[in-house]
DNA sequence: TTGTAAGCGTTATCAA
DNA sequence: TTGATAACGCTTACAA
């Protein structure tokens, strides 16, 4: 466990002052070309790497994109982590990913802010609720949001109503005369939208709307859009008797504990309940992955982009995007009425 | 956007000097209750927190744990944060998710090293090699490795050949007869695991083994294991013309690519291909879900346990746990043959 | 038990 | 174009 080596080390190798070398680091034009060589020579004998907390504490620059999620879950934060990082290292900032997880999401999150972690966010379905709006503004570092809106900030949300339409329209045309639906036991804007797309979509193909088959998961975890919501409301379905063809679910989830639910009842169920869940992003089970990436990679971009222009104050008002969701059945669909 | 609280300001506000607050952050016994209470009352007024980065600089005790994963893509890693949470505000440590990412994944990971971040080492699927090993020696944090082996390392390893044979000798008790496997174009130590494990369960069922059908994918990527790979051997099987009736998947992504290959070939294939993706983690498609979460979790739990032990120094030998693949059939199976 | 002051590794200001 | 040196916000001897 050698020491660690810093700009001091640098200078004296390179035989200059530690503000050279921190000129050199930043860039800056007022270095000759001569000793920035040195310099550079230096720090790359050395291996030498500034360290962030350091800088961090020392500059007014920003140095630390964070990126809020609530859950990994989703397969394509990959793909807006990709988008992200391509387009990050214009602004030569670091990553650092905040995860509110499950238990006290909104405390652990204002602790995050508060402990000035981050210069610039980018945050993923979390509603900005009074206090954290106070918080954000006082921080006053640049903020897209992702999958949730606010008139007065950068958001890119996305067309739930359309969405719930699209699953309902999809569902109906494949056949199923039957279709229930699975929602959080909290409401809230976005999945309302889902729901009452969905409904617009069955009304509109002359399908019956059982309400009985319109069930609420009972956990409030998680929102209530958790596995434990689909397992639940399976067995509700169970416990009633009557079964739909179909299920469409508020979310990716709860649709996999709806699955899992399924697979696990020793009771006869139909066996061709077709179950597809929405996810602020996607329609698990039947959206093509490469337009999905494509769109989630824009994402990344596109808010790293926004951010970009925000820290170099050439942002004016707040950029507002609604993406329209996107359908392609595929046959990973788990069961198809002929 | 007002002015940064700091320690001086709570301070100022309970008339003690900074270094008593700074006695109060940290717990330290050496406080007059009375005095602590003054502090406190200030903290909860002023709503303070103390900056990271300027602890981390001053602080020689480890304020941060670096968890490292490839991709987000595992469903499970929840679970694993779940554990690593819970486990970890013993140490009271704050977490940072550094994500190799696909381009470049070797250099990202050591710079991330060298700007010395972290304070404590979660490492997920990154095989140590020399130069990482060096520079993870020579920082003197301490790393609990998850999905690789090394000697010199605590580490939670998976056994793969046992995986594999599991994945080989459930698809021979299903029936299928005509099996095939997809393996990545780089090879290592884990994916041939998982190969011989296969092959020697298929012997057992005295299968025959039709090399025609063991493809390797193309893509060099993610070190072969993308759903680029998948996609790229479902088509060489339709160039050949030979298909199999079951194909198992060095990994998930893979089977995901290959899926989705399969929905995609407007040719006639047969439609009642099995397709099973191993993951490090998990079987997709058989696993019963809340085992692996348990699973998962106390993976979590337990690296970050180590970590504390570590770093209190009641650590001797490294720690080598391999756990064993579960595999449990749920009925999710895209196709299982009657 | 408390306060003063010297770091920690950078950046930023001011002279030179 | 360079070099001293004062911050940055916190921890930690050392004194009191």
């Amino acid at each position: 466990m050698q020491k660690k080596i810093t700009i001091y080390d640098v200078a004296k190798r390179a035989k200059v002052a530690i503000s050279t070398v921190s000129r050199v680091l930043n860039k800056s034009p007022y270095v000759s070309d001569s000793t920035r060589k040195k310099v550079l020579k230096a720090i790359e004998e050395l291996d030498f790497r500034p360290q962030l907390s350091a800088r961090k504490l020392a500059s007014k620059e920003p140095q630390i994109l964070g990126i809020v999620v609530p859950s990994f879950t989703t397969p394509f934060f990959n793909e807006v982590l990709k988008g992200v990082k391509d387009e990050i290292h214009k602004l030569d900032l670091d990553i650092i990913i905040y995860n509110t997880g499950s238990n006290n999401p909104r405390q652990g999150f204002i602790n995050f802010l508060d402990r000035g972690t981050a210069d610039a966010l980018i945050i993923f379905s979390v509603s900005i609720d009074e206090e954290i709006n106070r918080r954000l503004k006082n921080s006053g570092i640049p903020v897209v949001l992702v999958g949730s809106e606010h008139k007065e900030y950068n958001y890119i949300d996305f067309n739930n109503y359309r969405g719930g339409y699209l699953a309902g329209k999809h569902l109906a045309e494949q056949g199923f005369n039957n279709i229930g639906m699975i929602s959080p036991a909290i409401v809230s804007r976005a999945t309302t939208d889902r729901e009452n797309g969905f409904r617009a979509a069955l009304d509109e193909y002359g399908l019956p709307v059982d309400e009985d088959l319109f069930l609420i998961g009972e956990t409030t975890k998680h929102s209530g859009l958790s596995e434990e919501a689909g397992f639940e409301a399976i067995y509700q379905y169970n416990q009633l008797g009557t079964w739909p063809d179909a299920i469409f679910c508020s979310n990716d989830t709860m649709a996999i504990g709806a699955l899992n639910a399924l697979s696990r009842l020793d009771m006869k169920v139909p066996d061709d309940i077709a179950i597809i869940g929405y996810d602020n992003i996607k329609f698990s089970k039947y959206i093509n992955l490469s337009t999905v990436d494509q769109m989630m990679y824009d994402i990344g971009a596109k808010a790293t982009l926004r951010l970009g222009e925000i820290l170099n104050k050439q942002a004016k008002e707040p950029m507002h995007i609604i993406t329209e969701p996107v359908l392609i059945k595929r046959d990973s669909t788990r069961n198809v009425k002929k």
